[in-house]
DNA sequence: CTGAAAGCGCTAACAC
DNA sequence: GTGTTAGCGCTTTCAG
């Protein structure tokens, strides 16, 4: 098993001191072209790898960025993830992962992150923290970034939910439906939140009076409702009104509305000719099932996530930045738009 | 800002040793109960954190795992991830990701990992690697383990392929159908290429000729072949087949099969009235989608892996273990199995 | 250009 | 019990 070769041996056998091995090491340009090439021939023979933690203690740097995320197990983490990582290589980082169940877990890992030196920065995915964990974070002074989540004092990537579910349901009223619902998320998550209140607005502004009974969210809580279940519950609940049942509805989460979609099916309702729908995230089932609904830029939102935290790293004083993106409306059939086009005979919905 | 305080300081401050401050700092008994509590007093006030690094190169050991995953933007990996992420905080590791688009660019992060140091162990998930790097690993001496991959030097956690194929082609055969196809992902994939010859296993047994004509790959080649498009492409040289075309199949994985639903419905075939089909995975959107398919336990996948490596950690000598996972067969629409059971009358299919 | 030496912050062996 | 000291492996002055 291969010894552990470290920069002394090097020094020995090129005959050289540590200092210079070093040198050529990190590529430090004041070396003569004749002992560098020497010293990394050696380097090569006896195939030195360098310590990492040593670089690192020395340094005083982790070149590496953690991010800390309510389980994983959602497409919109998986592919903001996706964005993260694929950066993060490229930017020669490591990426250490903490899942946690809930944000209130967030606080260990944030003290284990905290350890002096152990991470350059951190982001936080739809993490709403205490205000104690939040100060704990800027008086450590470390680069922090929330994706999906905002506060003043920290940069932030986040979708313009509001605006999302304005246009949302917007588009349900425009195809003609008066009698619309939504099935939301718990309200503890601040999308689930933004998104009732683009619904409400929506609906106010094109003159329908908006009521609470309009609303629903179904008991399941894992991801903050935004699970299949919560969607068939909440379903279930609307068709238990009868005929006072909207026929249309705005889906705060795709995975939602095909719990939503089941519920519906399995009572003989069909979509869209009976209940229009549309839905929020475009996940890849939703191209999948036909799906009308509000598209978010996952991938990119990891992407620049990263990018601002590696510039935030090299520069703490810039200024803090917010970047909001809008979600766009991807119209496919389950909200009925294309039931008396030509192109999509209603006869064919793959929505049953 | 919060300064770096360090053993100096609390030892200075508590007017003991920096050996007696490490000491109580880690637990170690023989320390005089007062001096402990006068000494973690004090490490609390200056609210101290170790620099983790500095501890890392002292001990010689990381308390990292690190996992190499071939992109994760598959529900597979994912959920073998939420496994492996769930075990490694358990044990307290930290869990650093590499992702690499192709087994080929494991390569690199091997390398970048096998800095001395770096890991305690690493996991690589459905990477077929180069006898080169295999070898480099194993002389590394570094604890590996294998996922849904196989070799004889490194633990590994895999799944019954052709087994699995086996099951889901006979499961079409017993249900009448002489006419199986099989949608399959390329060959380079090692799981393509058992569950080749479980399905043709499968077939030979039940007396049913098998010919190179029966199984298709679609060209897309993301994944290996594993992801929508290829199974819409392949579905569609089928269809392209006439009155040759078998009216079951067998499809590789669920993702493939959605992709060929696709075609299908596109083409006016009804599922599973006109096409029969069994998947392979179960991910999620099979029970959504009514899909018959082939279950594999993903999260204990994951779980085990780390358990299995941990334990290797710690006893390095013990005795390669691989461990096989059978794949259930999960009856739903698809096959048609229920076609003429009075629970579910075929019109209420959701597969169109 | 290059060698020597002083850390980086912590652990652990060794005395007292 | 507790202080002292010698590393862990590498980076980085500081002379020369």
């Amino acid at each position: 098993m291969a010894k552990k070769v470290t920069i002394y041996d090097i020094a020995r056998e090129a005959g050289v001191g540590i200092g210079t091995v070093s040198r050529v090491l990190n590529n430090n340009p004041s070396v003569a072209p004749e002992t560098r090439n020497r010293i990394s021939e050696v380097a090569k023979r006896l195939s030195y790898q360098p310590h990492t933690y040593a670089q690192r203690l020395a340094r005083q740097q982790s070149e590496t960025i953690s991010a800390v995320i309510p389980f994983f197990t959602s497409y919109f983490f998986m592919e903001v993830l996706r964005g993260v990582q694929e950066k993060v290589s490229e930017f020669g980082y490591d990426l250490v992962l903490y899942g946690v169940e809930h944000a209130d877990q967030a606080e260990n890992y944030v003290a284990k992150a905290l350890q002096r030196g152990k991470v350059d920065g951190i982001l936080f995915f739809s993490m709403k923290m205490p205000d104690r964990v939040l100060s704990m974070l800027k008086e450590s002074n470390l680069p922090v970034g929330l994706v999906d989540s905002v506060s003043p004092s920290f940069d932030s990537i986040s979708v313009a939910n509001a605006e999302g579910a304005y246009a949302a349901t917007s588009h349900l009223v425009e195809l003609g439906h008066r009698k619309v619902g939504m099935l939301n998320a718990r309200s503890v998550s601040t999308p689930a939140t933004e998104r009732l209140q683009g619904f409400r607005r929506a609906l106010e502004q094109q003159g329908i009076p908006y009521s609470d009974s309009l609303v629903k969210c179904g008991k399941s809580t894992r991801h903050d409702g935004f699970n299949r279940d919560s969607g068939y519950e909440a379903m279930m609940d609307f068709i238990a009104m009868g005929s006072e049942m909207p026929n249309a509805f705005f889906i705060s989460s795709d995975i939602q509305a095909f719990g939503a979609i089941a519920a519906l099916n399995e009572k003989g309702f069909r979509i869209p000719e009976d209940i229009a729908i549309v839905g929020f995230d475009d996940i890849e089932l939703a191209r999948l099932m036909r799906l009308t609904t509000m598209r978010q830029p996952m991938f990119q939102m990891g992407v620049l996530a990263i990018e601002r935290l590696v510039s935030r790293m090299s520069n703490p004083d810039m200024e803090i930045l917010h970047t909001t993106f809008s979600p766009t409306l991807i119209v496919r059939e389950s909200c009925g738009a294309f039931m008396s086009s030509e192109g999509m005979p209603s006869t064919k919905s793959r929505l049953r």
